[in-house]
DNA sequence: TACTACCTGTGAAATATTTCACAGCAGAAT
DNA sequence: ATTCTGCTGTGAAATATTTCACAGGTAGTA
């Protein structure tokens, strides 16, 4: 992947946290924020958060800190520049339509706007307002509902020709749970969420872990 | 957090994705590989690999590279010293099923014991071989199962109550799915997977490729 | 044996990222 | 008006992470 972003990929992340904590923090009684109060809540450093602050323009009062309407705008402006996405989902299974349960009305720039799959049975259902559609009509669709992005929710065996069909519609994104390695053009962007790892990685805490303080009575 | 791990997080991560690549890689045509190879199917630098090779203390051969099977196993030792641990998953839903469906049986060391929910319908269920139990027997069944990890697929409200039962009863690291800052104890391990920060950000990439070359028509 | 080709291991350099630490500001209090 | 408090913005320092670049090794070949 060649990336030619502005923002680094961290910061970029934590942009994204800050934003969706601080909609959550703000109401009549919280109109500002200080980095130290975002600090303890986010985990990050005081001076990281202001850094990143200062990195997309935003500045806060050395009284009152930040204002929490206008950073959200501000980081909206940084990261979310312009106009609506529209987002397909191949493979609705129990994942996919988990994903499209979770994702869908929760954004309002970021748009399901079909699914595909190979299952008769799936085809031409209608689940939270996504139709899903046989994966033949990738061209079509993709084409005519503007679809830049795709959520990979499909067995490995057949994610990597799929992929490369939306590629060739004219996906430029993927967010993919096939625990595959995709091979796609250069200019595609893959973010890979396999479960396994993550678990295995916790796995390495849970056993660092063990020998914390604890007030247990001893696993020993 | 606080970790106390030898090995760095980013290391660790590149080292589990190594292993995963390796075992699909490995079969009697490919006993060995060399860093530029892996390279290639993982992105990651030679140099990076060497040295990450180097950080396990384990060494290839400067004709033939690395041998695949004693490579897995000098991973696994540095990563997974001992036993096997055991998982328990919160909320049993859609998400809950699609874990429980990728993850059990694909590790040898890492089981799923247990399954907790709510719901009256559920309980007691057996889906692939695990059993789900009310959250009220948290305590018990943790204890009973040697349970050390969780998989968080709850609804927002319930998950930091939920999480803190699980704390208490001995589990030391999470992975989180469900869209809340968990508010535990230092010595926990918390990995938050949120789908939508997820989507946001391949969002962002999405956007800044759709100038990138490109054969198809114009979308201009 | 001598030569070639290609690889690893690694010190040192280069980059990337985070933290330190403090000047300077803005409101509150007296 | 002056002082006090606590915060931001930021250059500089500290760390962390990645890459460079090459010495030294091993097999294959003649
Ligand atoms: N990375 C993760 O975190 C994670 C978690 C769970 C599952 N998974 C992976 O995601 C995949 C889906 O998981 P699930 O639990 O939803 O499984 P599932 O069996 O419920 O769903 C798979 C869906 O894909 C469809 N499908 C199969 N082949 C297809 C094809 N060629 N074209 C179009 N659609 C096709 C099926 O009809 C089905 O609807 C699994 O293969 C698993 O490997 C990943
Ligand atoms: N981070 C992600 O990637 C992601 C993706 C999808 C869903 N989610 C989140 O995960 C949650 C679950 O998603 P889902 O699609 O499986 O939803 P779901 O409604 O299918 O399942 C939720 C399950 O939790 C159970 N539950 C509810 N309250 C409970 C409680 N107090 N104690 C125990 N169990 C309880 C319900 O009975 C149900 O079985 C959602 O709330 C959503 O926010 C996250």
């Amino acid at each position: 992947m060649i990336v030619t972003s502005s923002i680094p990929v961290k910061t970029l992340e934590r942009l994204l946290l800050y934003r969706w904590t601080l909609k959550n923090y703000l109401d009549p009684e919280n109109t500002h924020i200080v980095s130290r109060r975002l600090s303890e809540i986010t985990g990050f450093s005081p001076a990281q958060i202001r850094r990143d602050f200062m990195s997309i323009g935003y500045s806060g009062s050395s009284a009152h800190g930040y204002k929490i309407k206008d950073l959200i705008n501000a980081i909206d402006k940084a990261i979310c520049p312009h106009s609506a996405q529209n987002i397909a989902v191949a493979g609705i299974g129990q994942l996919g339509k988990a994903v499209i349960n979770y994702i869908q009305g929760r954004s309002t720039l970021l748009k399901i706007k079909a699914a595909f799959d190979n299952d008769p049975e799936k085809i031409n259902k209608v689940f939270h307002g996504v139709r899903t559609y046989h994966t033949d009509e990738i061209e079509k669709i993709i084409r005519k509902e503007d679809i830049s992005m795709a959520i990979l929710a499909l067995p490995p065996a057949n994610a990597q020709e799929i992929a490369m069909n939306l590629v060739n519609a004219g996906v430029k994104a993927f967010l993919n749970y096939s625990p595959i390695k995709l091979n796609l053009p250069e200019h595609v962007y893959i973010e890979n969420r396999d479960m396994l790892l993550a678990v295995e990685k916790i796995a390495y805490f849970a056993r660092s872990l063990k020998k914390g303080t604890d007030e247990n009575e001893g696993i020993s």
